[in-house]
DNA sequence: GCAATTTGCCAAAACGTTTTAGTAGGCTAT
DNA sequence: ATAGCCTACTAAAACGTTTTGGCAAATTGC
């Protein structure tokens, strides 16, 4: 009868506290472990007390506590996301989308997100913070670099995560990515088969590896097909807004040998697409990107090759 | 004595286990009450006590357990953020600039975000959810509405909140906004001043208070100008991207007597800005927004008139 | 030198669950 | 009738902290 013990100590005569299994399973003379093993499910409760537990913790409005779940399960279902501290990374439009998708994938697994952002000089810190104090279950990478620290600081202490884009590594966890080599690499064809044989490419921050692998594609389709880097003017945004996209146009109308430029971003194509106009030049523009809701390109339907 | 229990039961040789308080305990020769209470900055530790238990804990990269810390203490030093399930939601630019801030603020006062996204169809159950299990300790409320539900159910309930945005009820939580009523009173009074008899606004979706306080803005100015609602042509955009700046634009064109046009996001101002230049027409254009930090507004110098 | 106070530390209970290791009683097979 | 086996339930321990209430030793006041 010990399970039945009066609540004493401080929050005995606390009116605000909340139901707890305890109180369930006085209200239906039964132990706290028959209801514990009720409500998640275990063979070993008959199907009627089963039913009267549920419907009585409905009535009641009985939730489990989940950080007592968590204390003694040790598992939290939530899963860490650290943004770094960058005015850079906050002021990315794929940002939204991505979050979108994030927010989806973890409440249909029944998790939540846990979102902090970084101490800037201090990248993995936030990470050892969350592992050892056991807020969470593991952690969604983001805008991965080539031997990202993040990366081997989880594959180092053993802890899940998953990554949204690549790198050279990819043992031991899991990625979500497009094609960024391919595709590049098929767009940079794709102009040389088109006549093109001096090309410009508007490329973002290559210390990230999307950025990265679709240089390599580049270079890659100019070596295929018989060219080579020099052919090529590289030119690269770290910030991917402002007015990057009609300054690196400009920049690469400089050279007046350059007929087709390949962009990197989309939002970057629209401003060059102008930029190209307004230079009354005779160039070909493309794009690879990854889907954004936002950006209405109707305007410029026939202007742009869709590589599949 | 019988804190110093030895370790047995399901984890005693768990190789992983994590250190507790009972290890940084042992290895003083201190009871675990102590530990904690010079870890908390009780007064009645010793202060040589306090700098052996703190160099020890680093030491041997001793992490209190926030899952038990948050059972016994019910507070889990998180932040509830719902974000509505909803592709405009998620669409908005301005999102990242506001989560940019959340995150920041919410750092610096020791708090993470516990991020998910709501049921459609049930707009309170989450909040109802995190509330019952002691996941978090408040809530932010984005995107307001008049009578907004979820601040019903907080307000009713008892749990803090802080609300980004306003809506008519006042009192029992704090709100950050901007003058939204104040701002579009000035802005409309500004083209009136400036001469213009019929005036074009294109509102963001009047459902949210800032746009409708933000059409009430723009009546008084126009009623206290001696001019009636007849005066002004009133557009709605429901989805602040795609197209809508251009095609919202040519809707209020329509109207040859209009000869000022008032945005309501600068987005959608950059968009009409162009399709004016399209048309001919001889229209003067102006915005108020919150700070977009991605858009480069430098081409628009002389055009946009700056309301303090 | 003694009473009163302060200082520094601690045992045990509590927070609200899950899990382990049962047990009582009914049923089945022989 | 009895041994063995299910079925349905449960007491107690465990998870890792904080907090309460108390106590011995050191210090102070007179």
């Amino acid at each position: 009868m010990s399970q039945d013990k009066k609540l004493r100590g401080r929050r005995a005569n606390d009116p605000s506290r909340s139901v707890t299994i305890r109180d369930l399973a006085a209200e239906l003379g039964l132990s706290i472990t028959t209801i514990s093993r009720a409500l998640n499910g275990y063979a070993d409760v008959g199907e009627k007390t089963r039913k009267r537990v549920t419907e009585a913790a409905q009535k009641i409005g009985y939730r489990p506590n989940r950080n007592a779940q968590r204390l003694v399960t040790r598992r939290t279902h939530n899963i860490g996301w650290v943004q770094s501290d960058n005015d850079r990374k906050f002021v990315d439009p794929h940002f939204v989308e991505v979050m979108a998708g994030v927010l989806r994938g973890a409440r249909s697994g029944g998790y939540d997100i846990l979102l902090t952002s970084d101490t800037p000089g201090n990248e993995v810190g936030v990470y050892e913070r969350y592992v050892s104090d056991n807020s969470v279950d593991g952690f969604i990478i983001d805008l991965p670099r080539e031997d990202d620290p993040r990366i081997s600081y989880l594959l180092e202490t053993g802890r899940p995560f998953a990554v949204h884009g690549r790198e050279a590594r990819s043992a031991g966890y899991g990625w979500v990515d497009i094609d960024n080599f391919g595709n590049f690499y098929n767009l940079t064809r794709l102009m040389l088969a088109n006549g093109h044989r001096r090309l410009a490419f508007i490329n973002g921050d290559e210390h990230f590896t999307y950025a990265l692998y679709r240089r390599h594609g580049v270079l890659a389709a100019l070596a295929d097909g018989g060219f080579g880097p020099g052919d090529v003017q590289i030119l690269n945004s770290l910030h991917p807004m402002g007015d990057a996209g009609s300054r690196l146009t400009e920049a690469a109308l400089a050279d007046p040998a350059v007929t087709a430029i390949i962009y990197s971003s989309t939002l970057m194509a629209v401003e060059g697409h102008a930029a190209v106009q307004a230079s009354g030049r005779q160039i070909d523009v493309c794009s690879m990107d990854d889907e954004l809701h936002y950006i209405d390109l109707s305007s410029f339907d026939g202007h742009f090759t869709k590589v599949r």
